[in-house]
RNA sequence: GCUGGUGUGGCGGAAUGGCAGACGCACAGGACUUAAAAUCCUGAGGUGGCAACACCGUGUGGGUUCAAGUCCCACCACCAGCACCA
């Protein structure tokens, strides 16, 4: 028998498989069910592939391959995410055009996913930056504008001055820059948003529906950050008592109510304008407000512990539950874009309303027991002993839990107070100043304002230029090409100018999954009846990095695409599974930027492609972090090598007897891990069952077959050559073992024996007698025997097919 | 600080409340070989003992249970997300 050359066989398949278009989906198969499996597109970067790509891909390719095998009509796409910064970057720097980058790009990571054998449809490859592709995006965009979905507005967002451009929240998380790793600062610009807010509880429903670990589903709710309280309306007044209006203030704790000993207000609240003429210390109160209109909002956020405030000589709000009157404050830790912008403050029970009062010698009033005497009792503590309170009407007494809906009753009985629940996500802010995007389908007329392009005009091209770069105002390089800028009002056909700005490269990944039902359209984002053929993604695997941004993003487009009839169904992805990093030695990730990823392409040229799919997934869970080694990879190549000699031993036809349980088992656990994407304990059941076969020295015909076909999904090119020698059959057509439930126990067992709940022997016992029996063949035992001799057995527990434990006094 | 997760041999890691350490690596001994590699066989949680065996063992301390890595309570460490969110 020739020894098995990894080299020629992989590269023979690889080449079939796509020569002979092997995992085409079909559209509206006529028999079999569908099935989708997504892998989260990679960006082209122009670099090579690495580690991670392995953790994603080879998971969602052994269950697409497992799925085929058990008769479904897979949908295995992949593209590429193709407007993004390192096109730009390199644009910027050795002045290749963007769009050749990514050509290049692309044909690059094709020919790498080729050499993983992974079971996608080259048919159906998108690249978001194509014409044909962004034609939708860019409709999507349209749909969003007319619906009131898309607005722009002059508005303060986060702005890398490193790249030149504005970032929405979820590209500066942790104040920096998404893509360069700078400091976000805070500018004032125009943006244009997306009403994301507004879909948050749709959001959170997205989150409770989709399949997915609980700290991912966790992290979605934190970003989106509900908060449920009261809206409540307090009178302001002057010192003789004129009435001045009101301020409306937003507080999850009323409990707390009568403890206000005054209200903050966020600085830039637009109460100072209002009641100026009020304020007697007018002018120091304008100086405050400068200062910290000089320090960004990430500045202020971070800066926890120097809180500032000033305070509003002269005006006073009232408390509407006892009429005190309380003093107004600005203070920078009341964020103007969060609830009302003003909050009830009440030092006895909130840390930072605590911390301002000291350093402005505000009394307190403690509203709810415990020790306030070096800091504040706050909501956690209190809540959590559920105690009583203090110094509050009629409530005086009661338990928080009692008199918390009942003061709710009461403030919206006066008129004054409703229920209000905030959100802490924020509208999208959705354009970039960048050349490498979408651009907007956005005209801007003199007469008409602004104008959205004509629908059949689409798609606006982005134009080819040289220069990459913003302009010295920090507009978009767009601008610069004035063949793009100028243009005819849709409207009215007068001279007009375009939106320069183009969209985030998370626009493009937005609704891709959606695309590949029918990636070719030309009239349609994708043929209805396709699009509900295949449904939602059944199982999506990617990062965990993404889980705030793209997935939300992925939420609230196919929410909207929902709402105007453009797609049939409300969730994208029904099962969304999170890959674990490859980690180096020194528990780091392993990555480009950090130069100490070991590439994959490095062990697959030594030891094959099987090989390395095989040890990437031996070394840990799929949703775990694994540290990378080549140590183990030995046992892999061994137990490769032991498969194809399989060849050599076999003896027989039909499931030999001997076999019959390990095979059974092994069909069983095997499929059971595939769809639970736990590849390494399916490796080591395969390794079981090889070990068995050895021991006997044979292995029959049928065992082999089946144990080709279980193994194909996580080794498809050593069991496809075998399938091929042995069977002279091809692998793909044959169908999935099938387990008989009777035959997945010995008819003889070992069971253990304890007394008193320590082990005392080991049986072996026929596995179909009752458990009477087995006491009674337990107790014939000569340990047994003696240690329960003169004894009285209190309890007698028989777990089938495990223990027996006898009680004995 | 809040939320979630994790904690098991020398290492990667297995265990629907039911014999902890599957499977693999590394290690040791043996076979084959002039020799080495590869391969095959055997051993192995720790402590004590020639041994049979005994005791101890899943981050720490309690608890529930005939039985706890697994469930409950408290704590420690690490990882991740959020963080002046009223």
């Amino acid at each position: 028998m020739k020894e098995y050359n990894f080299k020629e066989v992989e590269a023979k398949w690889q080449k079939k498989w796509v020569e002979e278009k092997a995992f085409q989906a079909i559209d509206f198969h006529p028999t079999k069910p569908k099935y989708y499996v997504l892998y989260e597109f990679p960006n082209v970067s122009g670099g090579n592939l690495h580690m991670g790509h392995l953790k994603g891909t080879i998971p969602a390719d052994a269950l697409a391959r497992y799925k085929r095998l058990n008769g479904y009509n897979v949908l295995f796409p992949i593209g590429g995410d193709a407007f993004g910064l390192p096109a730009e970057n390199a644009a910027i720097k050795t002045g290749i055009d963007p769009h050749e980058f990514v050509k290049e790009g692309m044909a690059k990571f094709s020919d790498q996913l080729k050499k993983l054998g992974l079971s996608f449809d080259w048919d159906r490859v998108i690249d978001t930056s194509s014409p044909e592709y962004y034609k939708w995006t860019q409709w999507i965009f349209l749909q969003l504008y007319k619906h009131g979905k898309a607005y722009k507005q002059r508005g303060v967002v986060n702005f890398c001055p490193n790249c030149n451009t504005t970032l929405s929240n979820e590209d500066s998380q942790g104040g920096k820059c998404d893509r360069c790793g700078g400091d976000v600062v805070q500018k004032e610009r125009w943006v244009w948003y997306l009403k994301m807010k507004e879909y948050s509880e749709k959001l959170l429903d997205n989150v409770d529906r989709v399949e997915m670990a609980e700290y991912l589903k966790d992290a979605q709710r934190n970003w989106i950050g509900k908060s449920e309280g009261m809206q409540i309306s307090l009178k302001l007044e002057n010192e003789s008592g004129q009435d001045l209006g009101q301020v409306e203030i937003f507080t999850t704790c009323v409990e707390t109510i009568y403890g206000i000993t005054f209200l903050a207000l966020a600085p830039e609240s637009k109460l100072v304008d209002k009641l100026q003429t009020y304020i007697k210390n007018i002018d120091e109160v304008k100086k405050y407000q400068k200062q910290t209109a000089l320090r960004s909002e990430f500045e202020r956020k971070s800066n926890q512990k120097d809180k500032t405030g000033c305070l509003l000589s002269g005006v006073y709000a009232i408390n509407p539950v006892n009429n005190h009157k309380v003093p107004l404050y600005l203070a920078d830790f009341v964020l103007a874009g969060y609830g009302t912008g003003a909050v009830m403050a009440v030092p006895s029970h909130d840390q930072r309303d605590y911390d301002i009062a000291k350093a402005f010698n505000i009394p307190m009033i403690q509203v709810i027991e415990g020790d306030c005497s070096s800091h504040a009792v706050e909501k956690a503590e209190y809540l959590a002993k559920n105690s009583k309170l203090l110094n509050s009407g009629e409530f005086t007494g009661m338990k928080v839990s009692e008199a918390k809906p009942k003061m709710i009753e009461k403030l919206v009985k006066m008129g004054i107070g409703k229920k209000q629940i905030n959100y802490q996500m924020q509208d999208w802010s959705f354009n970039r100043q960048r050349y490498w995007g979408e651009p907007f389908p956005i005209v801007f007329c003199d007469h008409c304002g602004t104008v959205p392009m004509d629908e059949k005009d689409l798609p606006l091209l982005l134009p080819r230029t040289n220069d990459y770069l913003p302009n010295e105002n920090g507009d978009s390089p767009l601008s610069k090409v004035e063949s793009f800028v100028d243009c005819k009002c849709p409207k009215c056909g007068r001279d007009a100018h375009r939106e320069t700005d183009t969209m985030p490269n998370w626009a493009g990944s937005s609704w891709y999954w959606l695309r590949y039902t029918d990636p070719h359209n030309s009239e349609k984002l994708a043929d209805f009846d396709k699009l509900k053929y295949w449904g939602s993604v059944d199982c999506y695997t990617g990062g965990t990095e993404h889980i705030t941004r793209h997935v939300l993003y992925a939420f609230f487009w196919q929410n909207f695409l929902y709402e105007i009839g453009a797609v049939p169904t409300r969730d994208p992805f029904v099962r969304k599974m999170g890959s674990g990093l490859i980690l180096d030695d020194q528990g780091k990730k392993m990555s480009k930027s950090s130069k100490n990823g070991v590439s994959p392409f490095e062990v697959i040229n030594k030891y094959g492609t099987d090989a390395t799919r095989l040890h990437v997934h031996f070394l840990g869970g799929y949703e775990d972090n694994t540290p990378w080694s080549y140590d183990g990879i030995n046992g892999i190549t061994a137990f490769l090598d032991k498969v194809w000699h399989l060849q050599e031993i076999i003896k027989g036809d039909g499931v030999s007897k001997e076999h019959a349980v390990e095979l059974n088992r092994l069909i069983k656990k095997v499929g059971e891990d595939y769809e639970d994407l736990k590849l390494n304990t399916a490796i080591s059941a395969f390794m079981i069952f090889i070990k068995k076969t050895r021991e006997d020295g044979y292995i029959t015909k049928e065992e082999l077959r089946q144990f080709l076909i279980l193994l194909n999904p996580l080794a498809p090119h050593i069991t496809s050559e075998m399938y091929e020698i042995v069977f002279d059959e091809q692998i793909l057509d044959q169908t999935w073992p099938k387990y008989d439930e009777n035959k997945l126990t010995y008819s003889e067992i070992e069971i253990a024996v304890q007394i008193n709940s320590k082990l005392v022997t080991r049986m072996k016992i026929d596995s179909n007698i009752t458990n009477e029996e087995i006491l009674k063949f337990v107790k014939q035992d000569e340990k047994v025997a003696s240690a329960i001799a003169g004894k009285y057995v209190v309890k007698e527990i028989v777990v089938p097919n495990r223990l027996v434990n006898l009680i004995v006094k």
